[in-house]
DNA sequence: TTTAATTAAGATAAATTTGTCCGAATTAAA
DNA sequence: TTTAATTCGGACAAATTTATCTTAATTAAA
């Protein structure tokens, strides 16, 4: 569904996200393992993620990746997701049709469609703070 | 979602069920033309569905590919993607956990198995002789 | 019996995804 | 001011997926 690299950067961003209510910055070590995730790769990841201005950075002693309560208020799984992987899960035929339309059906197109449609509702559901919230408290986990 | 190698085999195999109601073999190069996949691409995975006693196939000249008719009305996509992709799309953590459940679950765990208990009824609402009848009809195509 | 058309199987190649390594830049603390 | 901890960026490497090629086996028709 999602690739390792979406994977990971949906759990990391949960993990800053929750560190960041208490306004600790934390480093790719911590962050790989709080995921389970190959510590490099996660970096990498991380990056593209401050470069589109999710998260934010900085480098030196003490430094490390903050995510800020008010943007992880706006931000979707969605946003993370497009980002990382395109959106070619939410559009694309789910047979790769390259024109696949209401006129130029796929032998799937309408169940698929409600498929993908009930997808992209769960990725917009929840916002990065409401993700972090429920795992602070215990009802959901990151590895 | 899919692979290309399982879009194509879906595909395929639509194509040659639908064949195969009047009695007619083809030959890989007229399938990957059908469903707009790369030849020797189609070929492997032909093969790879024949091994697996979805299609039959015959060489030599005037050899090609057919479904039997009962068995296409046993065979659903399910069963192609779980034999081309693996079943990990239907029972794999959508956030990668390796062991996501009710105890230790993932913070989308009840959304996404919702998502994806959509997705398994979609795949195996429509058996292969549904899906040719439906193209052959007109109503759906697959390219 | 020969030939042409076909699939089977294995090797290879290209592209993409996943993952690592290293040196440079930055920064706080000692 | 020096040092240690950190991110950044680029190059590299490994694994997987996608795709091709080549040779052998098979088979119907000429």
């Amino acid at each position: 569904m999602f690739s390792k690299a979406c994977e990971y950067a949906i759990k990391a961003t949960i993990y800053i996200a929750q560190q960041s209510h208490q306004d600790r910055r934390v480093n790719v070590k911590e962050v790989a393992k709080a995921v389970d995730a190959p510590e490099a790769f996660t970096a990498k990841i991380l990056q593209q993620l401050c470069r589109e201005n999710i998260l934010e950075s900085n480098r030196g002693k003490q430094g490390g990746f903050i995510f800020q309560t008010d943007k992880q208020k706006k931000i979707k799984i969605f946003d993370v997701v497009t980002l990382i992987d395109g959106d070619g899960l939410f559009t694309n035929c789910g047979l790769g049709l390259q024109k696949c339309s209401s006129e130029n059906p796929c032998p799937v197109h309408d169940d698929f469609k409600e498929v993908r449609n009930g997808l992209i509702a769960m990725v917009q559901k929840y916002s990065f703070y409401d993700l972090a919230q429920k795992t602070e408290s215990g009802l959901a986990w990151l590895k």
